[in-house]
DNA sequence: GCCGTTTTCGGCCCGACTGTTTTCAGTCG
Protein backbone atom coordinates (compact mmCIF):
# COMPACT_ATOMS: atom_id res chain seq x y z
CA UNK A 1 0.00 0.00 0.00
CA UNK A 2 1.68 2.60 -1.38
CA UNK A 3 2.58 6.01 1.15
CA UNK A 4 0.73 8.68 -1.10
CA UNK A 5 -1.83 6.89 -1.39
CA UNK A 6 -2.42 6.46 2.13
CA UNK A 7 -1.56 10.23 2.80
CA UNK A 8 -3.96 11.45 0.14
CA UNK A 9 -6.63 9.46 1.52
CA UNK A 10 -6.20 11.12 4.84
CA UNK A 11 -7.12 14.41 3.10
CA UNK A 12 -10.04 12.96 1.76
CA UNK A 13 -11.08 11.42 5.04
CA UNK A 14 -10.61 14.64 6.45
CA UNK A 15 -12.37 16.89 4.13
CA UNK A 16 -15.70 14.37 5.16
CA UNK A 17 -15.77 14.94 8.61
CA UNK A 18 -15.56 18.66 8.33
CA UNK A 19 -18.13 18.39 5.62
CA UNK A 20 -20.07 16.51 7.55
CA UNK A 21 -19.86 18.61 10.89
CA UNK A 22 -20.85 21.47 8.46
CA UNK A 23 -23.92 19.70 7.59
CA UNK A 24 -23.26 18.55 3.82
CA UNK A 25 -25.14 15.76 2.52
CA UNK A 26 -24.09 13.09 0.27
CA UNK A 27 -20.46 14.77 -0.17
CA UNK A 28 -18.60 13.14 2.48
CA UNK A 29 -19.82 9.65 1.63
CA UNK A 30 -18.33 10.45 -1.98
CA UNK A 31 -14.93 11.85 -0.42
CA UNK A 32 -14.87 8.76 1.76
CA UNK A 33 -15.41 6.22 -1.33
CA UNK A 34 -12.66 7.53 -3.09
CA UNK A 35 -10.43 7.54 -0.34
CA UNK A 36 -11.12 4.02 0.29
CA UNK A 37 -10.56 3.13 -3.03
CA UNK A 38 -7.42 4.83 -2.44
CA UNK A 39 -6.33 2.70 0.21
CA UNK A 40 -6.78 -0.23 -1.37
CA UNK A 41 -4.95 0.51 -4.74
CA UNK A 42 -2.11 -1.48 -4.61
CA UNK A 43 -0.06 1.17 -7.80
CA UNK A 44 1.46 4.66 -6.45
CA UNK A 45 -1.31 7.18 -7.33
CA UNK A 46 1.41 8.99 -8.78
CA UNK A 47 1.63 6.15 -11.27
CA UNK A 48 -1.71 6.02 -12.44
CA UNK A 49 -1.13 9.57 -12.82
CA UNK A 50 1.74 9.37 -15.41
CA UNK A 51 0.39 6.17 -16.99
CA UNK A 52 -2.96 7.82 -17.93
CA UNK A 53 -3.90 11.31 -16.75
CA UNK A 54 -7.07 11.92 -15.36
CA UNK A 55 -8.92 8.99 -17.38
CA UNK A 56 -6.96 6.04 -15.57
CA UNK A 57 -7.73 8.46 -12.42
CA UNK A 58 -11.38 8.39 -13.20
CA UNK A 59 -11.42 4.77 -13.07
CA UNK A 60 -10.73 4.24 -10.09
CA UNK A 61 -14.02 3.41 -8.23
CA UNK A 62 -15.88 6.81 -6.77
CA UNK A 63 -12.87 9.06 -8.29
CA UNK A 64 -14.90 11.30 -10.56
CA UNK A 65 -13.95 14.32 -12.36
CA UNK A 66 -13.89 16.42 -9.37
CA UNK A 67 -11.90 14.06 -7.09
CA UNK A 68 -9.48 13.50 -10.04
CA UNK A 69 -8.62 17.04 -10.25
CA UNK A 70 -7.74 17.04 -6.62
CA UNK A 71 -5.75 14.04 -6.62
CA UNK A 72 -3.26 16.23 -9.80
CA UNK A 73 -3.40 18.93 -7.81
CA UNK A 74 -1.94 17.31 -4.58
CA UNK A 75 0.59 15.42 -6.71
CA UNK A 76 1.58 18.59 -8.18
CA UNK A 77 1.66 21.09 -5.55
CA UNK A 78 1.52 19.12 -2.55
CA UNK A 79 -1.76 20.60 -1.33
CA UNK A 80 -5.11 20.76 -2.00
CA UNK A 81 -6.80 24.10 -1.79
CA UNK A 82 -10.17 23.31 -1.30
CA UNK A 83 -8.55 20.97 1.95
CA UNK A 84 -6.81 24.08 3.27
CA UNK A 85 -9.67 25.75 2.89
CA UNK A 86 -12.04 23.78 5.22
CA UNK A 87 -9.68 23.16 7.79
CA UNK A 88 -9.75 27.02 8.14
CA UNK A 89 -13.02 26.85 8.97
CA UNK A 90 -12.52 24.52 12.03
CA UNK A 91 -10.73 24.77 15.16
CA UNK A 92 -7.88 21.73 14.75
CA UNK A 93 -9.22 20.41 18.33
CA UNK A 94 -12.84 20.24 17.21
CA UNK A 95 -12.72 16.84 15.78
CA UNK A 96 -11.84 15.26 19.14
CA UNK A 97 -15.80 15.83 20.17
CA UNK A 98 -16.60 13.39 17.18
CA UNK A 99 -14.75 10.69 19.54
CA UNK A 100 -17.53 11.16 22.00
CA UNK A 101 -19.94 8.60 22.34
CA UNK A 102 -23.27 10.12 21.01
CA UNK A 103 -21.60 13.13 20.24
CA UNK A 104 -22.37 13.49 15.86
CA UNK A 105 -21.56 16.26 13.46
CA UNK A 106 -24.85 17.70 13.55
CA UNK A 107 -24.99 17.99 17.75
CA UNK A 108 -21.43 19.38 17.76
CA UNK A 109 -22.59 21.72 14.67
CA UNK A 110 -25.73 22.82 16.91
CA UNK A 111 -23.57 23.39 20.06
CA UNK A 112 -20.80 25.55 18.01
CA UNK A 113 -23.26 27.73 16.92
CA UNK A 114 -25.41 28.40 19.75
CA UNK A 115 -22.60 28.27 22.73
CA UNK A 116 -19.30 28.48 20.54
CA UNK A 117 -18.34 25.13 21.71
CA UNK A 118 -15.02 23.76 19.48
CA UNK A 119 -13.21 21.37 22.23
CA UNK A 120 -14.19 18.78 24.79
CA UNK A 121 -13.21 21.33 27.76
CA UNK A 122 -15.87 23.55 26.65
CA UNK A 123 -18.38 20.67 26.39
CA UNK A 124 -17.58 19.86 29.89
CA UNK A 125 -17.87 23.51 31.05
CA UNK A 126 -21.28 24.40 29.24
CA UNK A 127 -22.67 20.55 30.52
CA UNK A 128 -21.62 21.46 34.30
CA UNK A 129 -23.09 24.94 34.08
CA UNK A 130 -26.39 23.26 32.87
CA UNK A 131 -25.98 25.41 29.35
CA UNK A 132 -26.68 22.36 27.44
CA UNK A 133 -30.18 21.95 28.39
CA UNK A 134 -31.18 24.70 27.02
CA UNK A 135 -30.62 24.09 23.47
CA UNK A 136 -33.19 23.24 21.81
CA UNK A 137 -33.19 19.36 20.92
CA UNK A 138 -31.22 18.75 23.76
CA UNK A 139 -32.11 18.39 27.64
CA UNK A 140 -31.10 17.28 31.33
CA UNK A 141 -30.43 13.45 30.07
CA UNK A 142 -28.34 15.01 27.04
CA UNK A 143 -25.88 16.94 29.90
CA UNK A 144 -25.72 13.94 32.08
CA UNK A 145 -24.87 11.63 29.64
CA UNK A 146 -22.42 14.11 28.02
CA UNK A 147 -20.19 14.25 31.10
CA UNK A 148 -20.48 10.75 31.99
CA UNK A 149 -19.58 10.19 28.26
CA UNK A 150 -16.57 12.39 28.78
CA UNK A 151 -15.16 10.49 31.56
CA UNK A 152 -15.56 7.29 29.63
CA UNK A 153 -13.62 8.64 26.79
CA UNK A 154 -11.11 9.93 28.88
CA UNK A 155 -10.76 6.53 30.41
CA UNK A 156 -11.53 4.48 27.05
CA UNK A 157 -9.56 1.32 26.43
CA UNK A 158 -9.05 2.35 22.42
CA UNK A 159 -8.71 -0.75 20.23
CA UNK A 160 -7.52 -4.13 22.06
CA UNK A 161 -5.72 -6.71 21.66
CA UNK A 162 -7.52 -9.99 19.72
CA UNK A 163 -6.92 -12.09 22.15
CA UNK A 164 -7.80 -10.21 25.35
CA UNK A 165 -10.98 -9.85 23.47
CA UNK A 166 -11.41 -13.45 22.52
CA UNK A 167 -11.21 -14.14 26.24
CA UNK A 168 -13.82 -11.43 27.31
CA UNK A 169 -16.08 -12.44 24.64
CA UNK A 170 -15.88 -16.48 25.78
CA UNK A 171 -16.81 -15.04 29.24
CA UNK A 172 -20.09 -13.12 27.68
CA UNK A 173 -21.05 -16.10 25.54
CA UNK A 174 -20.58 -18.55 28.47
CA UNK A 175 -23.09 -16.34 30.76
CA UNK A 176 -25.27 -15.67 28.10
CA UNK A 177 -25.38 -19.81 26.78
CA UNK A 178 -26.92 -20.47 30.12
CA UNK A 179 -30.10 -19.41 28.51
CA UNK A 180 -32.52 -22.39 27.48
CA UNK A 181 -33.96 -18.79 25.26
CA UNK A 182 -30.54 -19.16 23.24
CA UNK A 183 -30.76 -21.19 19.96
CA UNK A 184 -27.63 -19.81 18.47
CA UNK A 185 -24.91 -18.03 19.89
CA UNK A 186 -21.23 -16.73 18.31
CA UNK A 187 -18.75 -14.00 17.68
CA UNK A 188 -19.30 -11.38 15.29
CA UNK A 189 -17.79 -8.41 13.70
CA UNK A 190 -14.38 -7.52 13.56
CA UNK A 191 -13.39 -9.89 16.28
CA UNK A 192 -15.21 -12.71 14.33
CA UNK A 193 -12.57 -11.55 11.07
CA UNK A 194 -9.98 -11.91 13.31
CA UNK A 195 -8.86 -8.31 12.71
CA UNK A 196 -5.29 -8.21 15.74
CA UNK A 197 -7.26 -5.44 17.51
CA UNK A 198 -10.62 -5.08 17.82
CA UNK A 199 -12.79 -1.84 19.02
CA UNK A 200 -15.75 -3.91 20.85
CA UNK A 201 -17.01 -7.34 21.35
CA UNK A 202 -19.88 -7.87 18.91
CA UNK A 203 -22.27 -10.46 20.30
CA UNK A 204 -25.20 -12.51 17.81
CA UNK A 205 -27.52 -14.56 19.61
CA UNK A 206 -30.85 -16.42 18.05
CA UNK A 207 -33.87 -16.47 19.97
CA UNK A 208 -37.42 -16.23 20.20
CA UNK A 209 -37.42 -14.34 23.83
CA UNK A 210 -34.70 -11.46 22.35
CA UNK A 211 -35.84 -9.65 25.76
CA UNK A 212 -34.70 -12.27 28.37
CA UNK A 213 -31.52 -12.14 26.42
CA UNK A 214 -31.10 -8.75 26.10
CA UNK A 215 -31.73 -8.40 30.26
CA UNK A 216 -29.52 -11.39 30.87
CA UNK A 217 -26.93 -9.27 28.68
CA UNK A 218 -27.21 -5.93 30.71
CA UNK A 219 -27.42 -7.08 33.75
CA UNK A 220 -24.78 -9.53 33.95
CA UNK A 221 -22.13 -8.78 36.77
CA UNK A 222 -19.34 -7.65 34.46
CA UNK A 223 -21.07 -4.70 32.99
CA UNK A 224 -19.88 -0.88 34.34
CA UNK A 225 -22.28 0.86 32.47
CA UNK A 226 -25.46 0.02 30.15
CA UNK A 227 -25.34 2.22 26.75
CA UNK A 228 -28.04 1.11 25.42
CA UNK A 229 -31.15 -1.58 26.21
CA UNK A 230 -33.84 -1.74 23.73
CA UNK A 231 -36.19 -5.07 22.65
CA UNK A 232 -33.25 -6.39 20.20
CA UNK A 233 -30.14 -4.79 21.00
CA UNK A 234 -28.01 -4.11 24.00
CA UNK A 235 -24.78 -2.16 24.03
CA UNK A 236 -22.76 -2.21 27.64
CA UNK A 237 -19.35 -1.04 28.62
CA UNK A 238 -17.53 -3.95 30.36
CA UNK A 239 -15.43 -3.60 33.57
CA UNK A 240 -12.08 -4.00 31.21
CA UNK A 241 -13.27 -1.15 29.73
CA UNK A 242 -14.25 -2.76 26.83
CA UNK A 243 -17.26 -2.18 24.64
CA UNK A 244 -19.64 -5.01 23.79
CA UNK A 245 -22.73 -5.10 22.16
CA UNK A 246 -25.38 -7.84 21.34
CA UNK A 247 -27.76 -8.27 18.93
CA UNK A 248 -30.60 -10.65 19.07
CA UNK A 249 -32.38 -12.10 15.97
CA UNK A 250 -34.79 -14.48 15.01
CA UNK A 251 -33.68 -18.33 14.44
CA UNK A 252 -34.66 -17.96 10.33
CA UNK A 253 -32.36 -14.74 10.26
CA UNK A 254 -29.41 -16.44 12.20
CA UNK A 255 -27.58 -16.24 8.56
CA UNK A 256 -28.29 -12.72 7.79
CA UNK A 257 -27.71 -11.69 10.89
CA UNK A 258 -24.46 -13.26 11.19
CA UNK A 259 -23.59 -12.37 7.09
CA UNK A 260 -24.78 -8.61 8.39
CA UNK A 261 -22.96 -8.41 11.64
CA UNK A 262 -19.25 -9.63 10.68
CA UNK A 263 -19.10 -7.29 8.00
CA UNK A 264 -16.86 -5.60 7.02
CA UNK A 265 -18.57 -2.32 6.09
CA UNK A 266 -17.41 -2.15 3.13
CA UNK A 267 -17.88 -5.62 2.05
CA UNK A 268 -21.46 -5.23 3.84
CA UNK A 269 -22.24 -2.64 0.95
CA UNK A 270 -20.70 -4.21 -2.22
CA UNK A 271 -23.02 -7.58 -0.99
CA UNK A 272 -25.91 -4.83 -0.58
CA UNK A 273 -25.40 -3.43 -3.78
CA UNK A 274 -25.16 -7.13 -5.82
CA UNK A 275 -28.19 -7.63 -4.14
CA UNK A 276 -30.08 -4.72 -5.14
CA UNK A 277 -28.56 -5.38 -8.77
CA UNK A 278 -29.97 -8.98 -8.94
CA UNK A 279 -33.80 -8.34 -7.95
CA UNK A 280 -33.09 -8.58 -4.23
CA UNK A 281 -32.68 -6.85 -1.02
CA UNK A 282 -30.34 -7.86 2.04
CA UNK A 283 -30.79 -7.00 5.58
CA UNK A 284 -29.74 -8.39 8.97
CA UNK A 285 -33.18 -10.53 8.83
CA UNK A 286 -32.58 -12.55 5.30
CA UNK A 287 -32.82 -11.93 1.21
CA UNK A 288 -35.69 -10.88 0.32
CA UNK A 289 -37.42 -10.82 -3.04
CA UNK A 290 -37.80 -6.99 -3.85
CA UNK A 291 -41.39 -7.75 -5.64
CA UNK A 292 -42.98 -10.31 -3.98
CA UNK A 293 -41.49 -9.29 -0.88
CA UNK A 294 -40.64 -13.07 0.17
CA UNK A 295 -37.50 -14.43 1.98
CA UNK A 296 -35.36 -16.13 -0.08
CA UNK A 297 -32.35 -16.74 2.12
CA UNK A 298 -31.12 -16.11 5.72
CA UNK A 299 -30.54 -19.34 7.67
CA UNK A 300 -27.41 -19.68 6.77
CA UNK A 301 -24.65 -17.77 5.49
CA UNK A 302 -23.51 -20.22 2.90
CA UNK A 303 -27.45 -19.98 1.54
CA UNK A 304 -27.72 -16.36 1.18
CA UNK A 305 -23.87 -16.10 -0.55
CA UNK A 306 -25.33 -19.01 -3.29
CA UNK A 307 -28.46 -16.75 -4.08
CA UNK A 308 -26.16 -14.36 -4.49
CA UNK A 309 -24.16 -15.81 -7.17
CA UNK A 310 -20.99 -15.07 -5.11
CA UNK A 311 -18.21 -17.10 -3.29
CA UNK A 312 -18.44 -17.40 0.46
CA UNK A 313 -15.64 -16.40 1.98
CA UNK A 314 -13.97 -17.17 6.08
CA UNK A 315 -14.91 -13.78 7.84
CA UNK A 316 -11.46 -13.47 8.24
CA UNK A 317 -11.38 -12.55 4.02
CA UNK A 318 -13.92 -9.98 4.12
CA UNK A 319 -12.16 -6.88 4.53
CA UNK A 320 -13.61 -5.36 1.31
C1' DG B 1 -19.50 14.39 -5.57
C1' DC B 2 -20.35 9.92 -7.95
C1' DC B 3 -22.84 6.95 -10.90
C1' DG B 4 -26.02 4.11 -14.37
C1' DT B 5 -29.24 -3.99 -16.47
C1' DT B 6 -35.95 1.43 -15.45
C1' DT B 7 -30.80 6.51 -15.41
C1' DT B 8 -27.15 12.04 -17.63
C1' DC B 9 -31.14 13.21 -13.21
C1' DG B 10 -32.04 11.92 -8.88
C1' DG B 11 -30.84 8.67 -5.93
C1' DC B 12 -27.07 7.47 -2.71
C1' DC B 13 -27.63 0.69 2.71
C1' DC B 14 -30.71 0.46 6.25
C1' DG B 15 -32.72 -0.62 10.73
C1' DA B 16 -32.51 0.08 16.00
C1' DC B 17 -32.31 3.04 19.75
C1' DT B 18 -32.44 7.38 22.46
C1' DG B 19 -33.93 11.81 23.92
C1' DT B 20 -36.83 15.14 23.03
C1' DT B 21 -40.49 15.27 21.08
C1' DT B 22 -46.24 14.78 20.24
C1' DT B 23 -43.93 12.55 15.02
C1' DC B 24 -38.88 13.09 14.61
C1' DA B 25 -33.81 14.12 14.33
C1' DG B 26 -29.46 12.42 15.38
C1' DT B 27 -26.31 8.70 16.19
C1' DC B 28 -24.60 4.18 15.72
C1' DG B 29 -23.08 0.02 13.61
Amino acid sequence: MPKRNVKLAGILFEMADILEMQGVDWKPRAYRQAARSLEALDEDIAKVNKRGGLKALKEIPGVGEAIAAKIVEYLETGKVQSHEKLKKTMPSHMNMLMNIQGMGPRKIKKLSEKLGITSVEQLEKAALAHRIAKIPGFGEKSEKDILENIALMKGARGRVPLAEAEKEAKKVIAHLKKLKEVKHISTAGSLRRKRPSVGDIDILVASTEPQKVIDRFTKMKGVKKVLAGGGTKGSVILKSGIQSDLRVLPPESWGAGLFYFTGSKDYNIEMRRVAIRKGYKLNEYGLFDKRTGRMVAGRTEQEICRKLGVKYLEPEKRER
